[in-house]
DNA sequence: CTCCTTTTCAAATGATTATTTGAATTGTAT
DNA sequence: ATACAATTCAAATAATCATTTGAAAAGGAG
């Protein structure tokens, strides 16, 4: 067989290294520490957790993911039926976790002003990039949900985003102020969330562009920086929206 | 079997769908016209472009890629070896159309204003996530790749993303004045790209939470929001860099 | 203890799919 | 036209995995 044709400049020398072979160090998070002693129901879930946020849904076998549980393998199909409906329950199990370590509002009242909320908000998305427990796997898994458009994702924006985004919307409103579209609070939204939930500051990401592992005071300036970058950019569009007032109040005289 | 314990209650009534399957609508983009007259090798670039974006590398099959290509199904291992070779020249393949199309630079030179260089790459960048001709595979492949960490990306990064990188770190830094630090330039660099490269812009996504099929004008919208909300957000930057040098230069007295 | 249900287990099944093979075909230079 | 290399093709191979099976073990109620 001809090698020449096959273009490979870019594939290492030797050319018979494997492009996805663990030779090329991935930036994986620590495994869990799996109690023995808890339900088999239970291991598998974080077991799951983990290989599927290394993986995705296509690479994880369950063969892997009940070896890290210290399960038979027929034991996912005993007790979540198929690898489809553990991947399901995966989701949910660590979006709960998540969000019980990180409040999406931080604790604070509806009533508190917009603008803690909303640095509330931007705080609890993104220090979970950053938590290496099992807090952090939602953002892994969610990124895989970008990746792979599944009937799953619709359903779960339905029933559990859709209310978080609704409460975010709100405060954006309150923040822009009354003469505010639609728009501006999408065109706001969407700057703030894309920040938030960057591929940038997925692990193995910043492995390359960023710092890998960085300090807490690191997080923090991250945070701060997203905050005060947003808010510029929200009093800007405010600015936009009281010329865009002005102008639609006096037409052409 | 059991059915009870599996708690399917996010599934579809009737629970035999699968969740994963065609029938819950993935936002595919269009077939690419492939001409048949075009060489074997091509056909088979053109038509993985279009797959790989579709299913990202491991759902994808060859039988699939061929079948669109209209070649046979040993045309791969033929041509490029093996299915790994196939992707890496695919996202060559496909990073060269895209870039052909939109230049990072908007043909300017390096002496224009920083602000114009800016405009111009942030359009760049944006637009071919609202294009559905071949110009928009990139795109699509670049969000696989974030999910999927292969040493790929890293030789990909260094090789071509990089350089492109530098650069726009030095119109950052000319915005930012010459009191920037490596931080702020990093940090005004991570929250434009993180719009200009958000998930939120892909098709599928975009289906959900944003306009399924965005106008022109809408585009154009977008981009222009983007472009504004991340100059005030810079401008912000450069009052903070001004009252750090303002605190350092005259210290505790 | 006995009966019954729930859970675990090792091995088998069946489906999918990348890759190989060797023959057939096409294209090209002499 | 002939020889030779490049390309295409259909069928076979081999490996991987999700899922099933049926027996064994564990647990609980009477």
């Amino acid at each position: 067989m001809q090698l020449d044709p096959y273009n490979t400049d870019s594939l290492k020398e030797g050319s018979s290294i494997k492009i996805f072979s663990p030779e090329f160090a991935k930036a994986n998070r620590p495994e869990p520490e799996i109690d023995p002693e808890s339900p088999t129901r239970d291991r598998l879930l974080l077991a799951a957790c983990h290989v599927f946020s290394k993986n995705g849904y296509h690479d994880s076998t369950i063969s892997e993911i009940s070896k890290l549980a210290k399960a038979n393998i027929a034991a996912v199909n005993y007790h979540f039926g198929d690898k489809q409906n553990l991947y399901l329950q995966t989701i949910k199990y660590a979006f709960k976790i998540t969000t019980d370590k990180y409040d999406p509002n931080g604790n604070l009242p509806e009533t508190a002003p917009a603008r803690d909320r909303l640095t509330a908000r931007i705080t609890a998305l993104i220090r979970p990039s950053f938590d290496l427990g099992p807090a952090g796997y939602t953002k892994e898994l969610f990124a895989w949900e970008m990746g792979v458009p599944t009937g799953l994702f619709d359903q779960f924006v339905k029933e559990v985003l859709e209310p978080l985004k609704n409460q975010f919307h709100a405060m954006l409103r309150e923040l822009l102020g009354p003469d505010c579209t639609q728009d501006d609070v999408h065109l706001c939204g969407f700057s703030i969330i894309s920040q938030c939930h960057s591929p940038l500051l997925r692990m193995h990401v910043r492995k390359i562009l960023l710092k890998y592992r960085p300090s807490v005071a690191d997080v923090n300036f991250i945070i701060e920086h997203v905050i005060d970058f947003s808010l510029a950019g929200i009093e800007s569009r405010k600015r936009i929206i009281a010329k865009r007032k002005q102008t639609n109040d006096s037409p052409d005289s």
